[in-house]
DNA sequence: AGAATTTGATATTTATAAATATCAAATATT
DNA sequence: AATATTTGATATTTATAAATATCAAATTCT
């Protein structure tokens, strides 16, 4: 679908990400740093953030200002997405995943080498797209606990 | 199970409950408007503390002071235990319960009339009390997400 | 060539959540 | 009878997370 591939396209260089966000270069970085956001990284190794990417981080700032949710209970709930079941980890694999092990911070935190997710990009992972908005989590939930 | 049992007696009044936290009474008082703690009350309306409650306090405390999660963090995640597939609350029932959509708020904030929870003391569910632990919420997930 | 971005570290500012401290009048406890 | 708890409101303090501001040297962009 043409919407969506542009939606992801990466666009703006991470000053032109701060300005539109209204929010520092430096903050930009700290978010990166956490794991709350992924940014495109070019060959240079410079960043690029796409449409989505704004949105996300327009959901982070909301949660951050509004809901008054620390960056530590943001990372929190990230670390409920149930990426096991997204990327279909095998029983044995999980155990030695720390994302599984981990309350702390999301999945796309961690390196986790030696398994299902080791040749995949968790900027392109659902685990990672589908859950920006606390809502998305509980809704996924309750769609598979009846 | 007898330990069980004297663990939820209700035994301490607020401020021995504030003493042995090393937190202040209204602190205490504080914690139970946002929906952290349910003490039992007595008839006389005075509040009483039992063990399980002080270790509840504790993870609590934990998770302000040592995981830097915010109370309105705390409320968020508690907001994503899932009341609906522990109280087996139908399908009819749910759409119409708040606790079912909120979002930011743990189930047992909402007065839930008109549904299997009228009848049911919050204090007592397991919705309560079984998710006090930020991990035990992740634990409950993965076993029922294979 | 000049402007922007990179990493990494340190330091400071700012905003505000968390906690405490008041008050007062009514009721309960011991 | 003296002490403690109740609700509810307001005000203040404290602690610290969040954000900004620096720096510098190397690289990349336009």
């Amino acid at each position: 679908m043409e919407t969506i591939e542009k939606y992801e396209v990466p666009l703006y260089p991470i000053s032109t990400a701060a300005r539109l966000l209204g929010i520092s270069v430096h903050t930009l970085r700290m978010y990166e740093k956490e794991g709350l956001i992924i940014p495109f990284k070019k060959e240079s190794n410079h960043r690029l953030y796409s449409e989505s990417d704004i949105d996300r981080l327009l959901c982070i700032r909301k949660a951050i200002n509004e809901s008054k949710i620390s960056i530590a209970g943001i990372k929190s709930i990230f670390a409920l997405i149930p990426c096991w079941e997204i990327t279909s980890c095998s029983i044995e694999d999980r155990e030695k995943c720390e994302a599984y092990v981990s309350h702390s911070s999301p999945c796309w935190s961690f390196k986790h080498e030696e398994n299902i997710c080791s040749d995949l990009d968790c900027r392109k992972c659902d685990a990672y797209q589908n859950y920006t908005e606390c809502g998305s989590l509980k809704e996924k939930y309750k769609s598979i606990l009846r």
